[in-house]
DNA sequence: TAGCGTATGTGGACGATGTTTACTTCGTAG
DNA sequence: CTACGAAGTAAACATCGTCCACATACGCTA
């Protein structure tokens, strides 16, 4: 395969900004392969340091992975952030909310498609059975979520949701733009043109905004 | 872990259906551990015999895996056929037709949330990267992927589904069932009781009728 | 400035996995 | 009955994650 050498032999035997390049190293990782591709042993040797240094900062493959996972969400966040950006609110407040909800869909769909891997990392989990963390349920991609919040908060404001259909909304939203990211990532719709899967994305937000209700 | 002893020293040599003893077995693995879990070595410790054995029906790993997905996805297939046949064309066929589009996804997510490690399976690829094969297109999940094409005509003949909004219907309809699915295995939905998944699901098919179009 | 404690890395080893190459066993076709 | 080929075995290798004991040098204190 790929015989990525070691960039230099570092001098300091102190690497200085180990933790930190393991994660670098792990995303790349993770950006051309998805979670499995992941390997402890080759962030070290990308660092140049041994195998064992990375123990002094992850207690393990999983807990590089998690932090690796975390980084590939922020760049969800990022993605969706930079669509948001580009509506300003207008004079017409639904027309900002529904293009602010338009942004959220449009930013994770164009994320999931621009960096596969990143994407599949980022929502993989570890034995989803094993983590009986009670604190992590706001260690999931809040950012990307409160993303979604506001745009949906626009729809009620502006009038375009009512009080009641605006519960959970954000489950619905996600679960729709999510699932198609996945279908586009390693489902059916895999050979599908990018166009198309553009087309079908506007369609599917069109089809949350009007059955939200 | 478990050690599942070999349940007996088969005195042939033969095996005699070694393959499906292997699929078995990572069927098993599949369900109590997710696609991860899946290991060659295992299977055939399972199956009582030696790690290579397993060569004489898989290129791989990689091919063993691709034939436990395959048993996965027929379950899920399965799961959303029992929900099918609950529900019986009445005399009115608009309800027929929307009650068939709720079985259809009421039975994905319920088999998700019953069998979470074979539903990730199902829904877990190789590197996506790597297959250019062209005639998979219909490889997977064509059935559960016919049952909801089979609701969705229903609602396009009862008069509930334009012609134009009902083509790639499927897709946005899959995407949102889907979508949900992971989002209760391995996203944010982690710890939400089934009741309020249940119900959020409901809420869920519901949007999908109303929005279509 | 000398020394020392400790955070940071190293080296070597172990068990598990996937995979390859060479060999053995045995059902069966001719 | 014999020989061929399908089915399974044995031993070995590379890689991965991880553990243990040990080495190094940074930076604080005396």
């Amino acid at each position: 395969m790929k015989k990525n050498v070691i960039i230099e032999k570092r001098k300091t035997f102190r690497h200085g900004d180990l933790r930190n390049a393991l994660v670098t190293a792990g995303l790349e990782m993770a950006r051309s392969g998805g979670p499995k591709a992941v390997i402890l042993r080759e962030a070290t040797r990308q660092a140049g340091v041994s195998p064992n240094a990375a123990y002094r900062y992850f207690a393990g493959q999983a807990e590089l992975l998690d932090a690796v996972r975390s980084a590939c969400l922020s760049r969800v966040a990022a993605s969706i952030e930079d669509e948001m950006k580009k509506c300003r609110p207008g004079r017409d407040p639904q027309v900002y909310a529904r293009k602010s909800l338009r942004a959220v869909g449009i930013g994770y769909l164009g994320f999931a498609m621009r960096e596969p891997g990143m994407f599949r990392t980022a929502f993989s989990v570890p034995p989803p059975v094993d983590s009986p963390n009670p604190a992590n349920t706001a260690s999931m991609g809040l950012n990307a979520f409160q993303l979604l919040s506001l745009a949906l908060d626009r729809m009620l404001e502006s009038g375009l949701l009512t009080k009641k259909s605006r519960s959970d909304a954000e489950y619905l939203a996600w679960s729709t733009v999510h699932g198609l990211a996945l279908l586009v990532l390693e489902g059916p719709l895999y050979r599908m043109p990018h166009e198309a899967i553009l087309a079908l994305g506007e369609r599917l937000v069109t089809m949350v905004e009007r059955g939200l209700n």
